[in-house]
DNA sequence: GCGACAG
DNA sequence: ATCTTGTCGC
């Protein structure tokens, strides 16, 4: 009855084509507001989907607290694959699941940390962007490949920064979470700027490439399994 | 027309 | 993302 997490406002349905799915992104992205993170969050969440034989999406949000970063609930749901898979329109793809899953926390997060881009993006509503959007909580975009943007080799050093470009704006940062590894693509979702957005994702990691909250909902997002 | 393209 | 065996390295 009491979820943890409920839209902030109910912004629209997912009952798109491709080109209607664009057209919502050009509308939703002015909204995204690009801001220090204003509070320290002591409840941090890491979302993931995966995907079951081509026609299931299981979606799996790990909360977490901070600084501990020892993980408080773990949820997964396991829905329809309703919308392809197009560059530039995962968010359609992924996101009913994972609301799904995020109305199972029994706490809402103070900043959420999800598996992709967010203003990285086309039409600067990349996943991260359109959930932050959709609850009003902070969020943050980590992706492990590039959608768009050009940006120079960052140093081989855990921590070692890029800036990521498109169209002569900044978008995002590439980060070498751990030294000679492949970077990720950290970027803004919505209520975080550039810096806030790399310093959580910095100070979320432990010995591996992902954040934790990132790395523990992709483990659940596999192997399908929920937890408290 | 051609290449690029989160998960 | 998923499929899918062995292999290299700490």
């Amino acid at each position: 009855m009491t979820s943890g997490v409920s839209p902030a406002t109910s912004l629209h349905d997912w009952n798109l084509d491709p080109a209607a799915a664009r057209q919502l992104q050009a509308t939703l992205a002015p909204a995204v507001r690009l801001q220090p993170l204003p509070v320290r969050p002591s409840l941090i969440a890491g979302v993931d989907c995966g995907l079951e034989r081509q026609r299931w999406i299981r979606a799996a949000v790990t909360l977490m607290r901070f600084p501990e970063l020892m993980p408080v609930q773990t949820v997964v749901a396991r829905t329809p694959c309703r919308f392809p898979y197009v560059p530039g329109l995962l968010s359609f793809r992924e996101m009913p699941g994972l609301l799904a899953a995020l109305e199972q926390l029994e706490e809402a997060p103070a900043l959420i940390l999800c598996d992709g881009q967010g203003i990285a993006h086309p039409r600067r509503l990349g996943i991260a962007s359109h959930l932050g959007l959709w609850l009003g909580i902070p969020a943050i975009g980590v992706g492990k490949s590039r959608l768009i943007g050009s940006h120079p080799e960052p140093g081989r050093e855990r921590g070692a920064t890029a800036p990521l470009v498109d169209a002569d704006m900044r978008v995002g940062t590439v980060l070498r979470t751990r030294t000679d590894v492949r970077p990720v693509f950290v970027s803004p979702g919505h209520l975080v700027d550039h810096d806030s957005a790399v310093e959580w994702v910095m100070r979320t990691l432990t010995r591996y490439r992902l954040p934790e909250p990132i790395r523990l909902a992709d483990r659940a997002s596999r192997s399908g399994g929920a937890k408290s």
